[in-house]
RNA sequence: GGAGAGGUGGCCGAGUGGUUGAAGGCGCUGCUCUCGAAAAGCAGUAUCCGCCUUAGGCGGAUCGAGGGUUCGAAUCCCUCCCUCUCCGCCA
């Protein structure tokens, strides 16, 4: 969330970055229930304070009757003014999640349509009609769709042999760039308590949630190891001397309700996949550079991989409502000639710090918000889409880049 | 799953209804002393929220979390969470 004071004090701005979401918000009411909040937490306090007087002399002598009657009939008071600030926070809390964080500078505006296309790497031409990734998991046997809805039911598949190997190698391949990036490899939990879950901001609640779960046990599985790792640190002051870079590991769950009219063939969305996610906590002043370094790595990653790519910088309205900047990676796919997303990262500045309550010291010694940031390092479904689709040889076989040979024992699949 | 013990400030630890935001100790910061350091002494040492404000001040909240009893709760009652020990079960 943002700062009520900043709200407050910068409301244009923060209307702005709402129009400019393609949101529509109202924030002048939030301003509204908040005076309020405020002028109830004011009366409440002089109850209190005449509470705490008479409490206070009760210490030394015997409390009158007098005294205590007084007692009671502030106790009535104080009860029904807290009555009325729990309604208003309530009204408060929910109009306060629902404003997005505000928008970097150089941020284009427009939706999807308008992410601006920064630059791309790598070579596109095959030089033969290329089979999809479907098709050669057919001829190799890799994905199994069929089988994973009969048991799940659609979108869901079992990962087979050669396919498994190959993603443990492009799994290990990627930690020996992330790790040398001195990102601090972690495995977490799969299943997180829903108070995690909606301080993560990802228990939205409406009707978009993107996640399963158990209502009974009180737990989501996770979308993305981001979940559990911002809840790691909720509630504590960090020693941010320097940046905390995390490589969490873990299986992502999502629900992908309302995405069947999408790009969705094969591996491309499904309810399950595997996938290594860069997180950063940082001090304010350094998130800038982060995000660039974390794009970096991305870059770096399919450029050793030999995956034709381009980055692009989303536009305002297609921005999560944490994200301040947003860039993500595109591989390229012969198949359909063109590119689709494959990784990405933002900076969520301070505003999912302050869900959570994740802070530092800065320089003057005062307690600030963490920045954080999050950028996939490798999805186990879309990688080997690439990897595959851009691999293949004329005659049908896949030829798999140095740094995955290395660690699939072979150079050819 | 069963039985028991416990959760107090950065840390240890006292405290079972009335100046206890919380003794004492450790740590930390500043000062005194010293050529310097150590030791010793003195002083200080939380966070969040609201209000007034230039600095600063005033008020409120916080002893695992949430409810309750009471004029008054760290202290009493209820619910939940977590940690530890023992037993059981089990990859």
């Amino acid at each position: 969330m943002l700062d009520i004071r900043y709200i407050r004090d910068n409301t244009e701005a923060v209307q702005q970055s709402i129009a400019r979401r393609g949101l529509v918000l109202d924030v002048e009411e939030l301003l509204t229930v908040d005076a309020t909040r405020r002028r109830l937490i004011a009366e409440i306090e002089a109850v209190q304070g005449s509470r705490n007087t008479i409490a206070a002399q009760g210490k030394t002598t015997k409390p009158s009757n007098e005294q205590i009657s007084q007692g009671k009939e502030l106790k009535s008071q104080h009860e029904a003014l807290e009555l009325e600030l729990n309604n208003t926070l309530a009204h408060y809390n929910d109009l306060l999640s629902e404003v997005p964080n505000i928008i970097a500078e150089g941020t284009p505006d427009g939706d999807e349509e308008s992410n601006q296309e920064i630059d791309k790497w790598g070579k596109t031409e095959l030089g033969f009609e290329p089979k999809d990734h479907l098709e050669i998991s057919k001829l190799y046997n890799l994905y199994d769709f069929e089988a994973g809805a009969k048991v799940s039911g659609s979108k869901f598949y079992f990962t087979r042999h050669k396919a498994v190997k190959l993603w443990q190698a492009i799994q290990l391949a990627t930690q020996e760039i992330v790790e040398a990036a001195g990102f601090e490899l972690i495995s977490v939990p799969h299943l997180v308590t829903t108070e995690v879950a909606a301080g993560t901001g990802f228990l939205p609640k409406g009707e978009e949630n993107q996640n399963y779960l158990d209502k009974e046990q009180g737990l989501v599985l996770i979308a993305t190891s981001e979940i559990p790792i911002t809840g790691l640190h909720s509630n504590e002051v960090l020693e941010l001397g320097s940046a905390i870079k995390y490589a969490g590991i873990s299986p992502c769950y999502r629900l992908e309700a309302g995405s069947y009219g999408k790009f969705s063939k094969g591996l491309y969305r499904t309810h399950q996949f595997d996938k290594l996610e860069m997180y950063v906590f940082c001090k304010a002043d350094q998130s800038a550079a982060t995000l660039q370094a974390i794009l970096k790595i991305e870059r770096q990653i399919c450029e050793q991989f030999e995956i034709p790519y381009r980055v692009v910088r989303i536009a305002a309205g297609d921005l999560s409502a944490p994200a301040y900047e947003k860039y993500d990676v595109e591989y390229y796919s012969p198949v359909d000639q063109r590119y689709r997303e494959l990784t990405s990262c933002s900076n969520c500045t301070d505003y999912q710090a302050r869900n959570l309550n994740i802070r530092y010291r800065d320089d003057d010694g005062k307690l600030a918000f963490a920045h954080t940031l999050n950028g996939t390092a490798v999805v186990s479904s879309r990688m080997p889409i690439a990897i595959l689709e851009n691999h293949q040889t004329a005659d049908g076989r896949v030829i798999l880049p140095k740094p995955i040979a290395k660690y699939y024992g072979s150079d050819e699949l």
